[in-house]
DNA sequence: CCAGTATCCTGCAGGC
DNA sequence: TGCCTGCAGGATACTG
């Protein structure tokens, strides 16, 4: 569930539950996810460590620890992450234990094994080629100026650019579609026949998109604890994501699904041109 | 360099 | 009821 609001309301709920707490030891098998998860290496790593104030970047939760060096992590497609006392029943497809002092567990589920969960020592950001690659952030102040020369640089479809995580990082097939309908821009259109301004209303939609789902993920901050413990994914109102066929909310034409970037996306052709 | 497709993996919904 | 197919919130290694 994991789009730079879901992975922003992860790292609010870890800021407030997990900040402070040491580690006893780091369990799992060795199993291959994006990149081979190593729970001896993180073990070595994150043992006697206590976790500092957690970040993010794009899709990417970034949990420090004291001494330096930080536990790297991406949620894929299937991803979540549990905060729970150690008698809970443990989940299929759990691949990584974080036993912590206080008796809680910090564990990290994953059916589909998409994410990845890698121990990022001194170096930070530069060291790893995937964190060094993001693009701009869509909550930085600069998004909006630097948004334009990005899109319009380019002639592939503008969701393909949205999605394109070294252009913008933390938009997802989710985010995309809602940003474009919101902002009435039709996700095939080439981002180079979009206008400037066009682009810097997008810009806006993708913000305020982005900030109301965070908004709306916030208010279940303190479930994640517990054993219901999914991050509110879906306390947000869609638009158009997962509505094909059902009117557009703004003109009540039926939406259309097509695939666009080999994702399927769902528009208004009345209202995005 | 750019754009588009195939691929990794499991779970689940829908068709028959 | 069960079996089969296709699709799912992602990223990246390929191809042309």
């Amino acid at each position: 569930m994991p789009e730079l609001p879901e992975v922003e309301t992860v790292r609010r709920a870890l800021a407030v539950n997990l900040t402070g707490s040491r580690v006893l030891a780091v369990r799992g098998r060795e199993v291959s996810m994006r990149r081979p998860l190593e729970p001896g290496r993180l073990n070595e790593a994150l043992q006697g460590k206590r976790f500092a104030e957690p970040e993010r970047r794009g899709k990417f939760l970034l949990l420090p620890v004291d001494r330096g060096g930080c536990l790297l992590l991406h949620l894929g497609m299937s991803g979540r992450l549990r905060l729970t006392g150690p008698d809970r029943p443990v989940e299929t497809h759990t691949h990584l234990v974080i036993e912590l002092e206080d008796g809680r567990e910090l564990r990290f589920v994953d059916p589909r094994r998409f994410g990845l969960a890698v121990w990022l020592g001194a170096g930070g950001e530069e060291a790893d080629p995937s964190l060094a690659r993001l693009g701009v952030e869509p909550l930085d102040p600069v998004f909006g100026e630097r948004l334009p020369a990005l899109v319009r640089a380019r002639r592939a479809p503008v969701k393909a650019l949205l999605l394109d995580q070294t252009l913008v990082a933390g938009i997802g097939n989710i985010y995309a579609a809602e940003s474009l309908w919101e902002a009435g821009i039709r996700p095939s259109r080439p981002g180079r026949a979009i206008s400037e301004s066009r682009v810097r209303l997008l810009a806006g939609s993708i913000r305020s998109v982005l900030e109301r789902a965070i908004a709306a993920g916030g208010t279940t901050l303190r479930d994640f604890a517990g054993p219901n413990g999914d991050a509110g994914y879906f306390a947000v109102r869609l638009q158009v994501y997962g509505h094909a066929g059902r009117p557009c909310p703004r003109c009540g034409q039926p939406l259309r699904e097509d695939a666009i970037a080999g994702r399927s996306t769902v528009w208004c052709a009345n209202c995005q041109r």
